[in-house]
DNA sequence: GTTCCAACATTTTTT
DNA sequence: ATGTTGGAAC
């Protein structure tokens, strides 16, 4: 443990009254503008600093930070810093260490989980828990919820463990022990939800382990059961910062309010408008409410913007004024000017793709319009993970260098999950939630059978399955080639154990474990495609090694902090989700797959309603709002989504974009412009897509039946794989393009009339042609 | 105990 | 389309 000096410096602190106030130079007030300067200078008691985006909310918290060190009011020892990622702790704390030249020990600046950690092995007993604990991550513990749920008798099909792990997870992240669950959640899981919940935490004491959840949630336990800790902590910690209080959940608010309560100096900082984790827990209504919360709360609007052009912001802003409930602010930049947001609608998502790789080469190059922007300055932003398949395999093709942020990390990865358990095994042998996952890790011959008599022996005698496999191999308990294998695995964890408490160099012994074991073997003799590259992930997991003492270190190190450097080097476009991205700036933005399903995600919409909708309406904000100076919208006809096509129409936020501010592109050819888009003004462009009961369909319908097909699902919006060719005029100027669907009532070769209607009123009519070139994109 | 195939799911992601 | 997983066949 490293937090005893921390802990005994308290002690020792000075009482805040007894130090003077005095006012010592401060040049970093000078570069702030008025807002954020006052919401520096607020001090004491509780602030809501709402900051809109690239509004310079990281400078104004450290600048906070500085001042009340130098103000005197307090030490850096006494100030808690919360964040939610390790890379915003990081990048605080980096930017504090620069404004005071040079860094000073700032203890309880660190992400929620972390500074939980902290607290929790302080008090494990109060919990029923020894100080050294292990933190379990999702996949451990949906693995030994897995065993619940089959010891239950629940069917696991039906009930999977992984829903359970979710039910869970959303309990702890209200604040609810097993006791504290309502009874309105008692229909949860098959109605077995708060008994397998009970089960699982029983189990979690058992093991010495805890989740994610827990972390904050035993110390909510603490700070409620016992007051003279919590007032402890109150006076060690009197003055609080919170980063990104828009996504704190209930858990988090609670732990937050009652460290708080005594002295209110509290400041959070966020953007209500940027609140997009509502799905795994956050509740944009603590921030909505905190001037109920904390009476007398100073509220200060961080309003000038600058990172985005005049209409970028005004984009933005037109799009998040739709949702209801904001606290609301005005955006506003200096920067005047600049280009519009464009906006282009293409047939399909591959079109869309070459669209998009063709203009980040024009780009690149410089046109006429613009000065040459680099590929590090751009990025493509999507909604769902599986949009970023079709840019990588189209830049692949084009050979244009990107990278995709976000994604499986690091040490998630199978192998690497595997060399830890062998860590975890080596430094404490009764881990049993490790020893199930690497006995048979490469195969040691230790099936089902023979993993069920280690549980056996272990149980019956109450020990670790370490010591149950030991005292099974005494008795004879396991028979053939299994034996001696096994006893093989012990007698290692019982070597590699005693070298670490032998202080020996730590990075030959986890070389050491990995070879022994033989799963580097195992590795080097798997032919599959995968197994270089997980060797050579190997490779790096050990030379991450150096940076940390022993194997202890590194294993605390890593449960909390999951993420992957990518030192990647070389000019790239970045492709990343939406989420990912917050936090980012980009000068040239790309926001493919503006269609209604995909963005606003029909899942979003029908789990979550309105204010699912609201949710991904602040998502485009966030997306919107990553953009310096250029930022595209583009949209598909037709996708091809796990192999089915799809057809959609244009994102209702498409039509929440102020014209004003928007160029609509019409690229050259007769693609492009998708539904009119390109050629009418915004508020007449629609298209409607009820093809079920033409002929075509029923057409197709026919044709499907000799092959197998998946069957049409209920849906309003349908791919019409025959092409059709469309002229239609607004004003003066005629247009021809592609469609995907519209009104159809024809089949191949008709003539067709296409009503686009809005609200019932007609307004543009295209007639056009109903053609097979298509036909091979047919999927039946 | 291992291998193979069918069934299944597939928004977003941190700790 | 694709990758994972559980159960049955070997």
């Amino acid at each position: 443990m490293t937090g005893s000096d921390d802990f005994d410096a308290f002690e020792a602190a000075v009482p805040l009254s007894q130090r003077a106030m005095a006012a010592r130079p401060t040049p970093y007030l000078e570069d702030l503008n008025p807002a954020q300067r006052a919401a520096v200078e607020a001090l004491d008691g509780p602030v809501l600093m709402l900051a809109g985006a690239g509004t310079g909310k990281t400078k104004a918290l450290t600048s906070r930070i500085v001042h009340l060190l130098n103000t005197q009011r307090t030490r850096p020892n006494e100030i808690l810093a919360v964040t939610f990622t390790n890379k915003a702790a990081r990048e605080m704390k980096d930017r504090v260490s620069r404004l005071l030249g040079g860094m000073e020990g700032m203890p309880w600046m660190g992400t929620f989980h972390s500074i939980s950690v902290k607290i929790l092995r302080r008090h494990a007993e109060l919990v029923g828990l020894k100080s050294n604990f292990t933190i379990l991550d999702t996949d451990d513990q949906i693995r030994l919820l897995k065993q619940l749920i089959v010891a239950a008798n629940i069917d696991e099909k039906r009930w999977p463990a992984r829903m359970m792990a979710g039910i869970i997870d959303g309990w702890k992240n209200r604040a609810w022990t097993p006791r504290r669950v309502p009874a309105a959640e008692a229909g949860a899981f098959n109605h077995r939800g708060t008994e397998i919940y009970e089960q699982y935490q029983d189990r979690l004491k058992s093991l010495n382990a805890v989740d994610f959840g827990d972390l904050l949630l035993h110390v909510l336990t603490i700070f409620q059961d016992h007051p003279d800790v919590l007032a402890q902590y109150q006076r060690w910690l009197p003055y609080i910062l919170v980063d990104e209080y828009q996504d704190t959940n209930s858990a988090q608010y609670l732990w937050l309010r009652l460290l708080a309560q005594a002295h209110k100096n509290i400041c959070c900082v966020g953007d209500d408008d940027q609140s997009i984790y509502g799905w795994r827990g956050a509740e944009v209504g603590n921030i909505l409410r905190f001037e109920k919360d904390f009476p007398g709360a100073k509220v200060i609007r961080l309003e000038q913007n600058y990172r985005s052009t005049e209409h970028i912001l005004a984009a933005a802003s037109g799009v998040i004024a739709t949702n209801a409930g904001r606290l609301g602010k005005t955006l506003w930049t200096a920067a005047k000017g600049g280009e519009k947001v464009r906006l282009i609608g293409h047939w399909d998502g591959e079109e869309e793709a070459r669209w998009i790789g063709e203009e980040i080469e024009a780009m690149q190059r410089g046109t006429r319009r613009m000065d040459p922007v680099g590929l590090d300055s751009m990025a493509i932003l999507v909604r769902a993970s599986h949009q970023m398949r079709a840019f990588e395999d189209r830049f692949l093709t084009i050979g244009l260098p990107y990278r995709v942020i976000g994604g499986p990390r690091f040490y998630e990865r199978l192998e690497i999950r595997d060399a830890m358990a062998y860590f975890r095994l080596a430094v404490s042998p009764d881990d049993d939630l490790a020893f199930e996952r690497v006995v048979n890790t490469p195969k040691r011959g230790l099936g089902d059978k023979a993993q069920q008599s280690i549980q056996r022996a272990a149980r019956e005698a109450d020990m670790p399955l370490l010591e149950g496999a030991r005292a099974l191999l005494a008795q004879g308990g396991i028979g053939g080639k299994g034996a001696g294998q096994l006893r093989q695995f012990v007698e290692g964890i019982d070597r590699w154990h005693a070298a670490t408490l032998r202080e020996h160099n730590h990075i030959e012994l986890a070389e050491t474990i990995l070879d022994e074991s033989g799963y580097t073997a195992m590795w080097q003799n798997d032919k599959t495609p995968e197994a270089p590259g997980r060797l050579e992930n190997l490779k790096e997991l050990v030379k991450a090694l150096e940076q940390f003492e022993n194997l202890q270190g590194f294993l605390e190190h890593v449960a909390l902090i999951m993420d992957n450097e990518q030192g990647e080097v070389g000019e790239k476009v970045s492709i990343m989700t939406l989420h990912a991205a917050k936090g980012l700036e980009f000068p040239a933005v790309f926001l493919p797959g503006w269609e209604d399903g995909l963005f606003p995600s029909q899942r979003a919409m029908d789990e979550s309603g309105l204010k699912g909708l609201e949710e991904e309406r602040r998502l485009a904000y966030v997306g919107i709002t990553r953009a310096e100076r250029i930022c595209t919208v583009s949209f598909a006809a037709n996708r091809r989504v796990y192999g089915q096509w799809q057809s959609a129409l244009p994102s209702r936020f498409i039509d929440e974009l102020p014209a004003a501010h928007v160029e609509v592109l019409t690229p050259p050819g007769l693609y492009g412009g998708g539904f009119g888009a390109a050629a009418t003004p915004m508020d007449q462009r629609v298209a409607s897509a009820d093809v079920y009961n033409s002929p075509g369909w029923k057409r197709m319908q026919d044709r499907a039946t000799s092959r197998p097909m998946s069957q049409p699902r209920e849906s309003k919006n349908v791919v019409i794989d025959l092409q059709a060719v469309a002229k239609f005029t607004t004003g003066d100027r005629v247009f021809s393009t592609k469609f995907g669907y519209g009104t159809v009532q024809g089949v191949e070769g008709d003539k067709l009339d296409v009503a686009f209607d809005k609200a019932g009123s007609k307004k543009i009519v295209a007639s056009f042609v109903v053609a097979a070139d298509r036909a091979d994109d047919v999927p039946f």
